[in-house]
Formats: C-alpha cells, sequence, structure tokens
DNA sequence: CCGCAAAATGTAAACGGTTACATTCGGGGT
DNA sequence: ACCCCGAATGTAACCGTTTACATTTTGCGG
C-alpha cells in the first residue's frame, strides 16, 4: 500500500492567480476571518474588515468562482437552452433572463441550435455542476418524453411548453388568437382564413384553438378555411394561392405568425391584389419588420422581454425554497393596429347567421 | 490550538448527486482508474474499462464541473461580453460563437446589457475562474484605458475595438464603405451625402473614413455633407431635412448604418420625395429590415455568424498555446444591390471635375 | 520457477474556497 | 481574583476531480 511520500505542498505551480491563502497571510488573518468579511455574514472586528479588504484590494483578490461553487454547491449562474439563440424573439427573450438574473447577482449560461431532442438533453446534462437551475424552451417538443433521462434534478422552469412537472411561462397565445379574431370580426369579417403553425408546436396549436373558437362562435367554423404553415415566409408566400382560389373568397386572413403574414403579403403584391382594400391581413408576434412592410401588419404584440423576466422570478423562487408554488404562468398580449386589415367590403354574398353562440 | 475533532466525514449530507467515488466503489475499482477510463488519456485494460463505463451509466454519473474545473484549472467555458444581448447583429454574433465553441466543447457565459465601462470592469473580473477565455466586443468605449484595472489575464479577443495589446477581429467597414461609394460613383453620383455614426464608436469612424476617402478621389470632400447621428432611426430621419436643404442638392446619401437609412427612407416617404428617382439612398450592415422596406435598400452586408467564428477560431488557438499568432483578422463586406439607388439624373448642376486621383 | 520490466491500478495530495467546531480574548458579575 | 459568557478568530475537514508517485499484476525470457 502506498504510505506518506513527501507532502506535494506547492509541486504545481500556482497560476499566479491570488488566492484567499494570499490575502490571509498578507492581513495577518485566517483564511475563514477573510472569507467571512468578504462573505460579510459573519461577525468580524470592523477594523479587521476593513484591514482585509484593503490588502485584497491592494493585491487584486477576485474569488476563485470554481471553488467556491464546490464548496458551497451553488454557482451563481442559471443555465438558458433554446431551440435558437438568433432571432428577434430568442435575444429578446436572453435580454429579459439576462437583466432580471444579473440584478439578482447570477450570470446566464446559454445554449442553443438544439435540433434534436437528444442533443438537448446532452446539454442539460452537460450543465450540471454549472448551474443552479434552468430555462428550458422546447415547444416543438415534447421534453416529457425524454425527462426520465435526466441525470440531473434542477429547478427548471420551461417556456411555451406544456408539461405538469414544472412550472411553465407560457404566452397567452389562445387569448391573442381570440382578440384578434374579434377584431376582425369587428371590421366585419365573418369569412376568415388561417394560416397555421406547425403540428407539434404549443404556441402553434393554441393559436389555431383561439381561431376556431370565435369561428365557432361567429357560426363558420368549417376547416376548408385552414391552410398548412410551418412559421416561415415561404409557408405565408405558398398558402395564398389556395385562399384566393376558395369559393367564396375569405376578405381576411389571419396568420399563426408574423413571418408568414409578410410571406402572404409579398404573395399579393404579385397577384396584384391590394391589402387592405381586397383583403386584410393579419399576423401574431409583432416583430419588428411588421412595421416595415407595406401597408404596416396589423398584429398581436408579445412582451418577450417581461416572458424572460418572469421566467427568471420563477426559477429564483424555485432554486431558493426548492420548489415553486405557482404553476404556470402566462404573459398577456396587446392588439397592434396598423393597416393591414379594414372593414370587410361585405354583401358580396350571402352573410351567414350566427347558428349557435357557443362562446367558451 | 485547534486538535484532532472528530472526523467530518459524511456530516454533511450529499445532495443526492452521484460522484466518481459512488462509481468507482459499485465497480470495484478506484476513483482514479475511473477517472482514467473517462477521460480516455491513460492506460487502462480493456475489461476495466467496460466494467467502469457500464456502471458510471447505470449510475447515470455525470461528473461534477465545478471539481474538475477546480482540479484542472480550465472550464471549457469562454464568456462573451457584449454591449447587448439583443438585436440582430448582436444575437448573430453569439450564435456564430455559440456554433463554433460548442463543436469545439465549449460552452458559452453571456453577458450583456453594459452600460459603462465599470460595469464591464466588473463583469470582466467575475468572470475569473468560469471561462478559460473572453471574447469581448466594446466599441464605444476604449477598454484600453481600463486594462490595467483587471485582475486577470485571461486570453482574450476583441471584435471591433481597437486595441493593440489583444488579438482583434474587425469588419472591414473601410473596404466596406469605399465600395459603396464607388457603386454611387459608378452610377453617376458625385455629390454624396454621409450620415455618420457615434463619434467614439470604432465602426461608425471607419466607415467616415471610407466615405472621406472616395470624396477625395471625387474632387468632393467638404464637411458640409457630413451629417451627425448615432446610429438610430430617429437620427436618420432628422439628417433628411438639412440635406434636402442644401444646395445644390446631394442626388444621394450614403448612412452609416441601415437603421439610419430606414429612418432617412421614412421621412422622404413623408416628404413626398421619391427614392430612387429623386435621391438615392444607401446603408451599411445588411439588417433583415433592409430588405423588406419600401425601395427594398442597397446596403453592405457583412457576414456576422463569420465574425463569431473566427473569434471563436483567434480565441482557442490564444487558449491553447497561450497566445495567438494573428493579431488582427478583418471580416469581409459584400456590396448588396436593391432598388434604393438609381443613376444620377446628373447635368441639372455643374459636374465638378475631379482633381486629383489619390485612390489608396 | 524466478526475476524483472512493463502495464495496470491504487493512494492521497492538491485545486481554492466555506464553515463546523475549537480556541482565545475581553470584559462584567460575584 | 475567578468564573463565565459571548464575540472574534483560528483550524482543518470537506466539496469532487485529477494526477504524481507508489504499489501490485502481468507477461515473458532464462
Amino acid at each position: 500500500m502506498a504510505r506518506q511520500h513527501e507532502p506535494l505542498r506547492y509541486r504545481r505551480r500556482r497560476g499566479g492567480a491570488v488566492t484567499i491563502h494570499d490575502v490571509a497571510a498578507r492581513a495577518g488573518v485566517s483564511v475563514a476571518t477573510v472569507s467571512r468579511v468578504l462573505n460579510g455574514k459573519e461577525l468580524v472586528r470592523e477594523e479587521t474588515s476593513r484591514q482585509v479588504l484593503e490588502v485584497a484590494k491592494s493585491l487584486r483578490y477576485v474569488p476563485n468562482v470554481a471553488a467556491r461553487t464546490l464548496s458551497i454547491r451553488r454557482s451563481q449562474t442559471i443555465g438558458i437552452v433554446l431551440p435558437e439563440v438568433h432571432g428577434e424573439f430568442f435575444s429578446e427573450v436572453i435580454r429579459g433572463i439576462d437583466l432580471a438574473s444579473r440584478a439578482a447577482g447570477y450570470h446566464i449560461l446559454v445554449s442553443g441550435s438544439h435540433s434534436d431532442a437528444n442533443e438537448m438533453i446532452d446539454m442539460l446534462d452537460a450543465m450540471r455542476g454549472r448551474v443552479d437551475g434552468l430555462v428550458v424552451m422546447a415547444p416543438d417538443l415534447t421534453l416529457t418524453t425524454y425527462r426520465e433521462q435526466l441525470a440531473h434534478k434542477l429547478p427548471m422552469v420551461l417556456l411555451n411548453s406544456d408539461d405538469e412537472r414544472h412550472p411553465t411561462i407560457t404566452i397567452d397565445n389562445y387569448g391573442g388568437a381570440r382578440t384578434m379574431m374579434k377584431h376582425l370580426a369587428s371590421l366585419g369579417h365573418k369569412r376568415i382564413a388561417f394560416i397555421k403553425g406547425p403540428e407539434q408546436n404549443a404556441d402553434a396549436r393554441e393559436r389555431l384553438r383561439g381561431y376556431r373558437q370565435v369561428m365557432r362562435a361567429l357560426g363558420g367554423g368549417s376547416r376548408e378555411l385552414e391552410f398548412d404553415g410551418d412559421f416561415t415566409e415561404r409557408a405565408g408566400y405558398d398558402a395564398v394561392k389556395p385562399i384566393v382560389a376558395l369559393s367564396p373568397r375569405p376578405t381576411a386572413i389571419f396568420a399563426a405568425n408574423d413571418s408568414m403574414a409578410v410571406g402572404a403579403l409579398a404573395a399579393f403584391a404579385e397577384s396584384g391584389i391590394e391589402v387592405p382594400r381586397e383583403m386584410s391581413l393579419a399576423g401574431f408576434d409583432d416583430i419588428p419588420i411588421a412595421h416595415y412592410v407595406n401597408p404596416p401588419l396589423t398584429t398581436i404584440g408579445v412582451d418577450i422581454a417581461e416572458l424572460g423576466r418572469r421566467a427568471f422570478a420563477v426559477l429564483a423562487e424555485a432554486m431558493e425554497k426548492g420548489s415553486s408554488t405557482r404553476r404556470e404562468e402566462c404573459i398577456g398580449t396587446t392588439l397592434v393596429v396598423r393597416k393591414s386589415c379594414a372593414v370587410s367590403n361585405s354583401g358580396t354574398y350571402k352573410t351567414r347567421g350566427r347558428k349557435k353562440g357557443e362562446g367558451s
């Protein structure tokens, strides 16, 4: 068996970095005292404290985070896992979380561009020991399926995903869609087409639900007015052709997101159909571009930074207390009226009577 | 003096997390062997290795990053410090770095929204022990002034900042501006106004330099054609009034960035001046909106993701070798011709002869 | 069989903090 | 004086890895 060999003390050269021991030695106190002074929680004589602080500053001492993390088992860092990191939407989420977390003394570790669920799981595992909590956004995939594979049990809050085991912050997609539909209805539109988002996307599903609810209330609601899409401009562009071919032609189109609405707008411009005179068009998200297209797009605005802020607040609570009380929060939306929707030039076709008022 | 008190072993309850000791015990080997298997560098008998791997997997063992970081003194993480985290530009930079770094097994720690230099210095210090290297973007302030205050000596690469002590990746602002100016000149424009960016912004300065260089070559170059701006839409909007008041009126405007060009476009739309028939307009950056405004904006495109990619490459080298060989890299730009610039309707005023051909 | 180098594995000291517990110090009460 | 008690400070175990060096095993020629 290995027996006492010479102490290896100082065998490794220290990397030049100042440690708490250096400060302690220089100040003529123990490391414990230095630690106490720096963390400020315990009793230390005023004079000792001043002394230590002075030495620490003169030595430019900065605590080693890894060591502290190992010791107290928390890193003062939260992880953010997103499907993408670019684009107005995601960067705004990051910004919201960054602002809130930094105010609370937390750093953020970001990871994006996860094409598939397995890659995301790997990333989530890799965060262990690095972060105290996670904000995860995985609208397209059911993280639920993979949850059991997670090696850790970190506090975690989900954005725009349905999950019954973790607190969730969602956008009020359903309410927003209803708001827009009611706006359209108030302009006299009854025959309103809808360009859907991806099948498995939670946001898309809720928006569709809102659309259908109002359509039923208006007495419509046939599936022939719903068209497939995948949130891309291309999909919006492509959806226009079958929509205008419909007879009677819809008087308005509600696209599940702005990108598709913008694509549709391009298609209308090409085909010479005038928006909003001949066709009203609405989107969802209020991305910056919505303001610049011609005509400017009427859409539903979402306070994305607020989404990030709330996400952090809930996560902070979960990290503090062990688990959050609030299980689900919802971010409200606002109707942004611009120029892409006009009063319906109705009367050209029979007005369908309201069959039943099955509003929920 | 404190003498041997009872060993505190197991006094603290372990947080349920599986450690390397658990794996070692279960596999009937020492922690050293487990570590060797997992890191795969040293000699371990095939069978032992298989055995350990099996146990590790069944126990869902994930190494504690903090401990490893403390031990080997590297975190496999790089820090990114930006003035902002939102907006197309910054998120695209993050994306570029994220992609490159993840491919190399690194995580990224992001921090943005630093209003002043001191805050940024604090952040840089707080990164110590957390990251192995830094990518810093501080175009507006001279980090140089504050460098001495940095407690650490981390490998670091700067984006769009001038600094002679660290490797720097910059956008070819000067070349891009010259390219645009030459394009404008080739369309027959000689009297070209320029809307400047912030005084202390490095990008803005270089673009101005490119503008001036070509103007001199064209025989112009008086300061009366330069207008103040700060990269905001508002500034672009406001600059239009004095520009059109000029006599003779310029035939083209080159805005130091797209946002200002977009603002100018709005002003022209309001005042009924037609772009590009009566006035050509060009921007810089090729932000997404440039494609959607009416008319679509002619501008200079920059491969921002490439900027991030290269930044990581240089940083990786610096972290590897201790210091980088390349001190400065430049990201090229491309001319993006759209519809906002037309041939000059010259002849309405005297064509100034080319005084000297001082092209560099 | 033995000896011996090479291969495989084990032992325990770092890494740089935090903190439980021990120790010392400094009055006030009796 | 002496004792006691709280405040201030010191000591060293511990967090979970990596790894230098020690030790044990293995394989093989003599």
